[in-house]
RNA sequence: CGGGGCAUAGCGCAGCCUGGUAGCGCAUCUGCUUUGGGAGCAGAGGGUCGCAGGUUCAAAUCCUGCUGCCCCGACCA
């Protein structure tokens, strides 16, 4: 991409609504744009980053078996009625009604109608398991949007649903989700640590929260030291090896891990000193088994190897995938800028034309720029009539993980730096060496 | 929902107390110079002062109501 093609309207100043570091950095770096508290667009910058956040947690659905699907935003109010909820969510729900006065809601959270699409088709137990997800948009009316994208009203969800004959089947699809949490969050450079968590109004009881550490996180946790070093399942993990991810999950949480609302203070202080950690943390994802809560009232029902109706047992998972955007910038971030773990990062590498208008400058990142794209690596080519000063700084604000500074001084020898932007680290090297490295 | 604050050009702000027809920095546009860490000079454009009433010869400024947004707390899959 070209800069001088592209839309990114950066703030040299920082708008005084924002306060904390990602809120800031996202506007600044012509990421997103609120539109109303709480409730944000997303720029060109920022939707790069989100959609490879979701390629990422897609993959890693994918590969534990769930299966993508795609529910609309708009729900019907009986649809609620049904489970109960419709009275019981309060406020945060936002109640809607079309013109024929039929009442309608913008969902929050989506167990009625996953409920109601599995009962409508599955009778028999021979077309369990079941794990169906999707990525949308939700809208929560939270009495008081903060943070940004971190908590703000509307956001986008990926949330996955899980439909089990009986605890036991339904025990391991939540270790399945368990186990690709973990990898989802490892593969955006984000130590997430599961902890004990409320179920809260979804009901149930056995859930975790998966929360990564920062200071700006909106929640205490209490964690054993350990948790950050544990190594996270590889790609390779069988998902369909029930004792082999009981056994994983059993150790990721073997040690103690808990939100505020679930911490024992006892149990905590028995940890050695030097393996406490009372932090602030960002929760990233939430995962429950609640068995049939959802089922009972709405009558998902299969019939069993024995001939008789069994009642579903389910569980809801569920990952943020625009607060996760904030929390990788609140995770990596430095006085300069963002610093993109090159998984997320909205462009690879970007050029800087350190003396735009020189012909020989000019040549070489046209040629970069070319063979970059031909290899298929994502690349920014700040090619703006500006300042050398000035485009450093708006690579380094941007984070793009590798910068490529072409100008007359390195070329006459024939060079041109590379720098990283994670250390800072720079070096000098032939264009074609550059392009072995980046492409 | 309780408490506090803000609203004036794209962004950050001054002006308001003590009414007299709007200003600064950055950004934008034009020209010249400049080009390895947010350039310099010269010129230009851009604002129903959040909205609605009221007071007054006259309101960004004073009064009343409303709306939006932010912060602290409570709340929060």
């Amino acid at each position: 991409m070209r800069l001088s093609r592209y839309f990114l309207p950066i703030l040299r100043e920082t708008p005084k609504e924002a306060e904390i570091v990602s809120h800031r950095l996202m506007l600044r770096a012509g990421m997103m744009r609120q539109e109303a508290a709480g409730i944000y667009a997303f720029l060109p910058l920022g939707l790069r980053v989100l959609q490879k956040v979701c390629a990422i947690v897609r993959e890693e659905q994918d590969r534990s078996g769930a299966i993508e699907m795609l529910m609309p935003t708009i729900q019907s109010a009986d649809l609620w009625r049904e489970s109960g909820r419709y009275d019981a969510y309060g406020k945060e729900m936002l109640r809607i009604k079309d013109r024929h006065e039929r009442e309608m809601l913008y969902g929050p959270t989506n167990e009625e109608m996953i409920t109601e699409i599995f009962r409508a088709y599955v009778r028999s137990y021979k077309d369990l398991p079941l794990n169906l997800y999707h990525i949308q948009w939700k809208f929560r009316d939270e009495v008081r949007p903060r943070f940004g994208l971190m908590r703000g009203r509307e956001f986008l969800m990926k949330d996955a649903y899980s439909f089990d004959l009986d605890q036991d089947r339904a025990r391991h699809a939540y270790n399945r989700m368990f186990i690709a949490y973990l990898r989802t969050f490892a593969r955006m450079g984000l130590k997430a640590v599961p902890m004990v968590a409320e179920t809260g109004p979804i009901g149930g009881n056995l859930s975790h929260e998966f929360i990564v550490l920062a200071s700006t996180g909106e929640s205490e946790v209490f964690c054993h030291k350990d948790y950050l070093d544990f190594e996270v399942p590889g790609e390779n993990v069988d998902f369909e090896d029930v004792a082999g991810l009981r056994t994983l999950v059993d150790k990721w949480t073997s040690l103690y891990a808990a939100t505020s609302e679930k911490h024992e203070a006892a149990a905590f202080a028995k940890l050695p000193a030097d393996k406490q950690i009372s932090a602030r943390g960002i929760e990233v994802g939430h995962i429950f088994y609640f068995g049939t809560k959802y089922s009972e009232p709405m009558r998902a029902v299969v019939t069993g190897p024995d001939g008789t109706e069994h009642v579903i047992h389910m569980g809801s998972y569920g990952i943020g995938p625009s607060r996760l955007v904030a929390a990788i910038i609140e995770a990596s971030h430095d006085d300069a800028g963002i610093v993109w773990p090159e998984a997320v990062a909205p462009f690879k590498v970007a050029i800087l034309n350190l003396k735009q208008g020189d012909g020989a400058t000019d040549a070489a990142c046209e040629k970069l720029y070319a063979a970059l794209q031909a290899k298929g690596a994502d690349v920014l080519y700040h090619d703006l009539d500006e300042r050398p000063g000035s485009k450093f700084a708006t690579a380094d604000l941007i984070g793009v993980p590798w910068q490529i500074l072409v100008g007359p001084k390195g070329l006459a020898a024939r060079q041109v730096e590379v720098k990283r932007r994670s250390d800072g680290s720079r070096e000098m090297m032939a264009p074609d060496a550059a392009l072995a490295r980046l492409a």
